[in-house]
RNA sequence: GCCGGGGUGGCGGAAUUGGUAGACGCGCGAGACUUAAAAUCUCGUUCCUUCACCGGAGUAUGGGUUCGAUUCCCAUCCUCGGCACCA
């Protein structure tokens, strides 16, 4: 072929490359396996859009790069069918969701293929296909066993929208996730998992976990771009503070009782002119005098009543007293027990003390109240000492305690901390407690397009106190030889929004299961929740290497301990927007299947890589705005190759970019020109010296550079190579083959083409026995040293740190201080300010720059 | 409020451990080819001054360290992202 014709080779070879099997690793006999993940897909729109392209790409040209270096390359997909996104588009789109997901899978996997990836194929899994998703099911049966799932009755995020509950995590300033509604605090019973029990594992393996990459490098810690593993820091939100019991007073209701605070900030106990409890706290109503129960009991239907977006926006404080006193441990001190919903049942104990004089939110609070403030520590700045002392303001920092008893004189943060928490531990009324921000993790979902929960309820069982685990009487999983729990056709799917299921409307003889437990005989109903999605995605990637396996229907996961062993993940590609959802989930499951003993690792991906996100003209993607790129269109007008290119190329990869259309014809018409470039290559041309010297010189940057992930500069260094060539210089066979090998992640499809090409003409390559070998399988370039000039070098010539002149010596005389000195000092443009002024110094760094400093 | 990225030409972005700022690309300008346009090719392109050379300024702002700072330190401003009434 003369001219690049993209539509013609790209169509060709992706057949070719299915025929010959270009990326399918020998799964059983690998040498060198290299798992190459990327998140896959959720099917919630029309099909790809070029962010999800931009993130495949990348993976890709990374997977390439690692054939190429002689891996054996695992590169799976699939999609993330289930779950509440695809759902709420097929409703939009009036279709049924198992019909709806037949149509986006043939249409994101006619995509997929066609942006020139090399995914292994047969390996595709669909988190909605049955034999998927009994896996997912045992996965849960299997946590209910070990005691890891568990129901309960609590105050849960709701989507009026999305008619479901939903995780913590899935709750992003109030709102949904997923639809952006306003989510409502509702009271359910849901299932939970119980990840607050790997809270310091997680916490802890960020920066410790001991583990080998795939070239044989140690590694302490994940690697990880560090806005996730500090995301994922923040949001287990490990805390170590004291919990301390103040005894509710003679004259309370509640007299005999105890409440116990935790603070970080123990050492101004001595403070305390008040405690607040959460309008939840259990011992509200019991603490309420009669004269204050009207008052309390509006002001804890108010605070019920409030939206997440009302707590949010109305910030002032407010609060109601209880009528009963506690007394404070430290000094005796009566102090007022109010209640008030700037306190939240989640974090501590639920109950605070305040603390006016150091905590602006209790001084706040003391101020509308009229509390009385108590400075506990002094400080050196005598303005905001003063101030404190007044009590017209508040202050937290390093001071000295004061009006702290036998404490006071002490360091506030130092040792006077250290000894009040020794002192009120022994006095028996203070405990080291260690508090998390991580919640657990809640799964059940209202909704239809999922995998059942595969639980059984027999109320007969629970009359007798009987269950499969002890302490959850009632609740059986489903047998491992019962699975799947198979979703049942359902015509009317969609959500109620009264907290009911859509699989209650399931036929009886689905819901009603026989129960054949040692424990119990009988009939039971199943579960009529789903889980949610989150769950599907969390252990995908286990699943990938077991496909096409003879024993893939009685194991859940492939290769986990045999040899060749494709885990863990050796470099896992998504975006960083999964920081606190997938990618917590998916180490929490990956941690309890090692505990279990089923997977020999507890870290899933100790390589990270977030990409960066795609704008289009400065905005980001979105339908309201118009400004959606579709791939298929400029593959159809540019080819493949000219896209991915062009992507790589607009920012680095961790940063994302700018896509424009006028940049992404100049990848297509800079393609072009390489076409035309290489194929004016003769047989018997040798290399210009100068030509080869670049080029092994970009190889040797290039190799760095690659396993960096930084392809735009890459791809400008390839540019830099191309332009000297097209300046005339002649160019052998072989070194335009090692051209195309640096550009082949890149454009997969032209370098193919030319190499192919080149094969034929010029008989470079030696063809392996069935006659096809593939560039993609081509060794990555090697650097020849020898081959880059260093005759001569050039020399920066300065005058007090500014450029005058450069000067180009042989490379032998670049280290001789004294004679670059006196070539420098030889230069007309240098000797006029020698001559003007007096000179003091000359500093000179060998190959580098001669510097004068002239007075 | 706290934590984390960033601020470099008209634009996207380059610059090993402090050592020639602006690679590469877009855009723009001029030219060649063409009856003309498109495409392609060539040259130029940080700003100011200049016919040109030379020169001056310049990596958010102000200061500091240094022979030399986009790079290191201090302060300030702006911006993007995460978390947030976390006791």
């Amino acid at each position: 072929m003369k001219h690049y014709n993209p539509t013609a080779i790209e169509e060709k070879y992706r057949q070719l490359w299915e025929q010959e099997l270009v990326y399918t690793p020998d799964m059983s006999a690998a040498k060198k396996p290299y798992y190459n993940l990327m998140m896959f897909p959720y099917p919630s729109a029309e099909g790809l859009h070029v962010g999800n392209m931009y993130a495949f790409t990348g993976a890709d040209v990374h997977g390439r790069f690692r054939r190429q270096q002689g891996f054996d390359v695992f590169e799976p997909i699939g999609l993330d069918g289930f779950g509440i996104h695809s759902e709420n588009y097929a409703i939009k789109v009036g279709r049924h969701p198992a019909e709806q997901a037949q149509i986006s899978e043939e249409n994101f996997y006619r995509q997929l293929g066609m942006i020139g990836n090399g995914f292994a194929w047969d390996h595709r899994l669909e988190t909605y296909d049955q034999e998927y998703y009994r896996w997912t099911q045992w996965l849960f049966a299997e946590m209910f066993r070990h005691g890891l799932a568990y129901q309960a009755e609590a105050k849960v995020n709701w989507c009026p929208n999305c008619k479901t509950v939903l995780a913590d995590e899935q709750v992003e300033d109030g709102q949904c996730e997923r639809c952006k509604t306003e989510v409502v605090r509702r009271e359910m019973t849901s299932w939970y998992l119980k990840i607050t029990e790997y809270a310091d594992r997680l916490l802890d393996n960020i920066d410790h976990y001991e583990w080998t990459d795939a070239h044989g490098e140690k590694h302490v810690g994940l690697d990880w771009p560090k806005k996730v593993t500090i995301a994922q820091k923040n949001w287990i939100g490990r805390s170590t503070g004291l919990d301390i019991d103040f005894a509710v007073s003679d004259e309370s209701p509640a007299a005999g009782e105890t409440i116990t605070v935790w603070t970080k900030f123990w050492e101004t106990v001595f403070g305390v002119t008040y405690l607040v409890l959460a309008p939840e706290h259990e011992l509200v109503e019991k603490m309420t005098t009669a004269e204050q129960q009207a008052v309390v009991a509006e002001y804890l239907e108010k605070a019920q009543n409030k939206t997440e977006q009302e707590r949010k926006e109305n910030r002032e404080k407010t609060g109601v007293f209880t009528g009963s006193y506690v007394i404070n441990p430290v000094n005796g001190q009566k102090v007022p027990v109010w209640v008030a919903d700037y306190v939240l049942t989640d974090v501590g104990t639920g109950a605070v003390m305040g603390v006016p004089a150091h905590d602006s939110r209790d001084f706040e609070f003391a101020k509308k109240y009229d509390f009385e403030i108590i400075q506990v520590v002094a400080y050196e700045d005598a303005e905001i000492n003063a101030a404190v002392a007044q009590g017209e303001r508040s202050h937290e920092g390093e001071g000295s305690l004061v009006n702290s008893g036998d404490f006071s004189g002490q360091d506030a943060w130092g040792a006077g901390k250290q000894a009040m928490k020794d002192w009120m531990i022994e006095q028996g009324f203070a405990r080291i407690r260690t508090d998390y921000h991580l919640r657990d993790w809640l799964i059940s979902r209202q909704r239809y397009w999922g995998p059942p929960i595969p639980m059984v309820f027999s109320e007969e069982a629970a009359k007798q106190g009987i269950g499969e685990v002890d302490g959850i009487p009632g609740w059986f999983a489903a047998e491992n030889d019962s699975l799947p729990v198979v979703l049942p056709h359902l015509d009317e799917y969609k959500p109620e929004g009264d907290g009911t299921s859509p699989l209650d409307n399931a036929p009886e003889d689905w819901k009603k299961v026989q129960i054949n437990h040692p424990k119990f005989q009988g009939e039971g109903v199943r579960e009529t929740n789903v889980s949610d999605t989150f769950l599907d995605s969390a252990w995908y990637f286990l699943r990938y290497p077991a496909l096409n396996r003879a024993d893939a229907n009685e194991t859940p996961f492939g290769q986990v301990n045999e040899d060749p062993s494709w885990f863990p993940v050796d470099a896992y590609i998504g975006g960083a927007e999964h920081a606190v959802l997938h990618l917590l989930y998916a180490r929490f499951i990956t941690m309890v299947l090692y505990d279990w003993g089923l997977v020999p690792f507890e870290e899933p991906f100790p390589f990270l890589f977030g990409h960066g996100l795609i704008i289009k003209d400065g905005a980001k993607m979105s339908k309201s705005r118009g400004n959606v790129v579709n791939p298929d269109e400029y593959i159809q007008k540019y080819g493949a190759d000219a896209l991915r290119t062009y992507l790589m190329f607009l920012g680095p990869y961790d940063q994302g970019g700018d896509f424009r259309d006028s940049g992404m014809h100049a990848m297509y018409k800079w393609l072009a020109r390489v076409w035309e470039t290489v194929k004016s290559v003769s047989k018997d041309a040798k290399t210009d010296a100068d030509f080869a010297s670049q080029l092994h010189q970009t190889i040797a940057a290039n190799t760095s550079e690659m396993a960096q992930l930084k392809y735009n500069t890459c791809i400008a260094r390839l540019m830099e190579l191309v332009n000297l060539w097209r300046e005339g210089k002649s160019v052998s066979p072989e070194d335009a083959v090692a051209f195309l090998q640096l550009l082949a992640p890149f454009a997969p499809y032209m370098t193919e083409a030319l190499y192919q090409d080149m094969s034929a003409d010029f008989d470079i390559q030696t063809s392996s026995a069935d006659g096809f070998t593939s560039i993609h399988t081509s060794a990555w370039p090697a650097v020849d040293e020898s081959k880059i000039q260093t005759q001569s070098v050039v020399i920066a010539v300065q005058v007090n740190g500014k450029l005058r002149d450069t000067m180009t010596v042989p490379t032998e005389s670049a280290n001789d201080k004294a004679w670059l000195e006196s070539q420098a000092r030889e230069l007309p443009l240098v000797q006029k300010y020698l001559e003007e002024g007096t000179e003091r110094k000359v500093i000179v760094v060998p190959g580098k720059i001669v510097n004068f400093v002239v007075a």
